[in-house]
DNA sequence: GTTCGTTCTTAAACCAGCTTAATTTATTCG
DNA sequence: CGAATAAATTAAGCTGGTTTAAGAACGAAC
């Protein structure tokens, strides 16, 4: 699988050629190695990425001096600490690669200039960030609502496509577990 | 306190006099007492508020019947289930007032119809999702990183007005806490 | 196909935070 | 104001999920 920004951004916005042009030419393509970091913590998080192809995580280092991941990226996904990224403040947060991946960023002046240059932007980053709350509404009611054990089962019947591209230990500290409670749950399970 | 929604746009998007008249033709601004329920669960989230005065909050009925509170609005803040009003679909939430309260509304078609009138409010929307994401990052943030004791320290001790304006239930609710250890917690704490 | 690092599993002890239920203190509103 | 209702407290017992520690299985790279 595999989705270009200009086609992502068509599904919202139509651009015309030159519109497109412009866009490309305030963001850059790169292509990452599995594992490469993309941020690490106390940078500023200078870019916004888009996944083209391929998958992210961002995560932070808690007080056990172990990795918390608090959210993935896949084909189709824009990610980055919007906190940092918005107020040019140093990140507490990593961006990984998990597989290789292709990905386009904006940096935070490019960013700001592109939505000059092309304010119809301003509309799909709109409904961009509107669809992320939603989400981001929908993944806290879960929290609210369930156990830990049916998160997990939620979650990996939900996606799993998702569980089998993703190492069980990265989805666990997603989901808040230990790696030894979803062993036992995987156990209980089957 | 109080702040208007003119007032508020005004910190992102300068409007012209006729631009703020569109505005307030697609709006509705109301008064609602104490307690006035916005939106019962099964109903579909018709409006998106914004708080000019008082205090709102989104809760859902949970398994053992209680309400699960999710989300606060102060002035200033907009509200609403984004899954519901974007897809016009039922919402789980109530949005209820806490406090007498004076709110600003648009409705799902004038919201489009509003955003082809005055374009500008594109970028308005967009700052403030994009504002909200990283609250709700930072939230989701505390939420891995804190036990429930720090986060109810954390809280009251970052939002001691809140902590007034609002009933020590609806705190705990919102926290994932029972009442029954909030008490607990400020018994130890003095 | 062997090696070395990474990931996953098992099991027992432990504890933060919940449940239950009874009592006290605040609020609301006639 | 005073009655009724809603909110907050207390304390004991319990449990879902963590911690710890050790070993087993996997997979990438030579």
């Amino acid at each position: 699988m595999q989705l270009s920004l200009d086609e992502h951004i068509n599904r919202f916005v139509p651009l015309s050629e030159s519109e497109k042009q412009i866009l490309s030419s305030f963001t850059k393509s790169q292509v990452v190695k599995r594992r490469g970091i993309l941020l690490s913590n106390g940078e500023v998080s200078r870019s916004l990425y888009f996944v083209e192809k391929g998958c992210l995580r961002m995560y932070f280092i808690n007080d056990k001096s172990a990795e918390q991941i608090t959210q993935f990226a896949l084909e189709g996904w824009w990610l980055t600490d919007f906190f940092s990224f918005m107020d040019n403040t140093p990140s507490d947060y990593f961006i990984q690669t998990i597989e290789a991946s292709k990905l386009v960023s904006i940096d935070r002046l490019a960013f700001d200039e592109l939505l000059k240059a092309v304010p119809k932007l301003e509309r799909y980053f709109r409904i961009i960030m509107q669809k992320n709350l939603a989400a981001s509404q929908l993944r806290t009611k879960y929290l609210y609502e369930m156990s830990k054990e049916e998160f997990y089962y939620h979650f990996s019947s939900n996606f799993p496509e998702f569980m089998q591209r993703v190492p069980q230990y990265m989805v666990a500290s997603y989901l808040g577990l230990t790696p030894e409670y979803v062993s036992e749950l995987r156990k209980r399970n089957s």
